[in-house]
DNA sequence: AATGAATGAGGATTCATTCAT
DNA sequence: GATGAATGAATCCTCATTCAT
């Protein structure tokens, strides 16, 4: 997932063709009106698309293991959606699109790089309680969809978070905040990784609030797991 | 990935059944004497069908790709293996058994929590320098094979595994070497991804050597990463 | 495209049964009155329907490009159709009625075999004129429309235009008006196809008026295009 | 189908990219040496489908059907196929490059505008008897295929035929050979016409020889059919 | 050891059709 | 009259697997 460090452009958001809620849908020359008229149907599709998903494996998954999920027949889901494929876009950019709205935020608010990278990791944990199968959904296919031209706002958002974090942590090493032995670049690699790796185990509504997660997360990151 | 704390047992190994030395290969009856007479072959086979489940994920890989990336036909694969299945069984078999054996080696040292963390640690950083392709595979499809039987072995080093690592964070907090206000399941799950998941960005032969890697990372959990 | 001799008698036309008026509809169970309500529309439909099918051909179209092109939904066409192949159906026994309408017409005026060639052709260049689409359906899809029993009537229209031109060319050959040393079966097919296959081409308000069309073209198969 | 005036040239024929001897199969990257070591099957195959697709439509037929003609299952097409249009495509491309073999031998001749034109349809009868089904298929379908990138070499084609027919009809009417009375344009698409349609009605083997047809129909079209 | 050809079980997708609203 | 949503059968195609050579 990518960073942007720029504050609010009007086209900043890598993903924001595909969510803006101004802009047709992929499909509408099809089904023109269809999601004005139902966008409740659609979505709720998705989510049972993206569970699937996240469980399976997007190649592993079946058209028709989707609809039994969702309670009609395969070719039903056609109705709604151009293409397997297009659901999985539309998964993966709607939750790219909400990740850089709050990003976005965090970036524009002028904090400090310890409380940024503090803020990024909360507003993460929080994504990931909101969209925990679209964020395992990345996790797992996001490196070979990359090359897709259909996916190409992928390599954008890597880019922008790679940004985001990347530039933070050098913030703070310059500011003497974060340690200046490390490998700044290795450094955000584990970063990154822990913060979404989560989303494999991580169950919306079990004992630990996002937020409680991510403190703890916090915690260890900044201070280390050793006494003293 | 597990752990274990007891030393040596008679099946210690999760994955010894199939690596087994002694033990006939899954597929004798079809290719009686194959494997005496060329297991080097079969070995280059597996390397490249390792490499090519890593990069496209298992379901996503069709025999005729691993084929062709190996200079032969799809079906002469069947010469060797007697199944797409039974190569991706193998590729996780060996690189479980060659983790558990330097695993237990570091488990039956006596050392330290803390020094039984960093061992293990370093020892993970080498078997994905060895192993890079198998660790991905057991990053993406694990989660799913674990349901079967026949991958039952995926289950029993996931309990080992997190009997050695969370035995161990758990010694140290008592021993007064971790910190007392983690939680340290969620520590466990922190420390446990971030080490495989660097697998899918590691490349050997790169700047940094395992071992440099995995000093690094114990830096960043052990002391944090933020100054004083 | 058939032919007869025979004046008017009862149930003279191949297609009477579709189009005459005092009979039902076929599908009169589900649209009580709705022929009655709105023919208009129905005809409308009809029509941008066959100028479809002309150009893709039937199987190629889907409902919904009918619809599309007619601008409603898919579904919406059968309020007035029972199916697809009842919309083919319908245009090409309108068709078909009309241009035995103009046959028989002619095949009753009791003209020499010569005059009755050039009547027959003009009508038909006329019939194309009106009905480009159908006839172009009718060459493209008849062959196969023939064995099924719904339209059994496209075989004997074919069996009554035979008997219409065979006939008359014999007539002709018999009467010292048409070259003897010409196989009259291989002449009436050539003729035949040329006729129709002008469907293909040819757009109506172009340059030449069906009258014009046949005027060459008859001069060229009377005369020939040599000189001399 | 179209003609060309100048003599062999390298690019000459519009079909040559696909029947170029020397060229790989479209599919040679999937299976490299399918075609050199059995290029046998590959064409009965071809023939089977060819004449299902004539008699049924490319859009009609479906590819078990043709398999069932061919004695095997539909999936086993693909060995040897890419696809059904794929198929299509390689029926036609012969067919035209075996086509234009034979008009360029005749416009390279340098005959006369009538014989030109006499041999071009006595040669067309030739592809007609060998290749019924292609040409059959090449009747109904060439018109939707012309926009598709893939079967350019129609477009192609037909521009070199007009070209051939429609230059021969003008070189013949300034020489006096040809009626000056006559619509060139008009009689070019009557006398192109007529010719390919007899691929709908003939049969080869039957009473008469593609020559003895041509004779026909030569004579017909040059002198006419009415006596006098 | 490897090939070429085939199998057969799916899998994604299309599409004519239905029907409650 | 028309829509939106769904059905279910069929279609093209893929792919793991087999096997005679």
């Amino acid at each position: 997932m990518p960073e942007n460090k720029q504050p609010k452009s009007p086209q900043k958001n890598p993903a924001a063709r595909t969510k803006d809620p101004a802009a047709p849908p992929r499909n509408a020359v099809r089904r023109k009106g269809a999601v004005n008229a139902a966008p409740r149907r659609r979505g709720e599709l998705l989510a049972v698309a993206a569970e699937v998903f996240a469980a399976q494996g997007y190649d592993a998954t079946t058209v028709r293991e989707i609809a039994d999920a969702a309670g009609l027949l395969a070719g039903s889901l056609y109705y709604h959606f151009d293409s397997k494929e297009s659901m999985l876009d539309e998964i993966l950019s709607t939750f790219l699109g909400e990740l850089w709205a709050g990003y976005d935020a965090v970036l524009a608010a002028g904090l400090g790089p310890r409380e940024t990278i503090e803020a990024l990791v909360t507003e993460s944990f929080r994504e990931i309680d909101r969209h925990r199968a679209a964020v395992a959904i990345y996790q797992k296919e996001s490196r070979r969809l990359t090359d897709q031209p259909r996916f190409g706002y992928l390599a954008d958002s890597q880019r922008r978070f790679e940004q985001a974090w990347l530039g933070t942590l050098e913030r703070g090493v310059t500011a003497g905040v974060f340690r200046a032995d490390l490998d700044v670049r290795l450094t955000y690699r584990f970063v990154r990784d822990t913060v979404w790796v989560a989303a494999s185990w991580y169950r919306p509504g079990g004992q630990h609030s996002p937020e409680e997660i991510a403190r703890q997360y916090l915690s260890m990151v900044l201070d280390g797991i050793a006494t003293g």
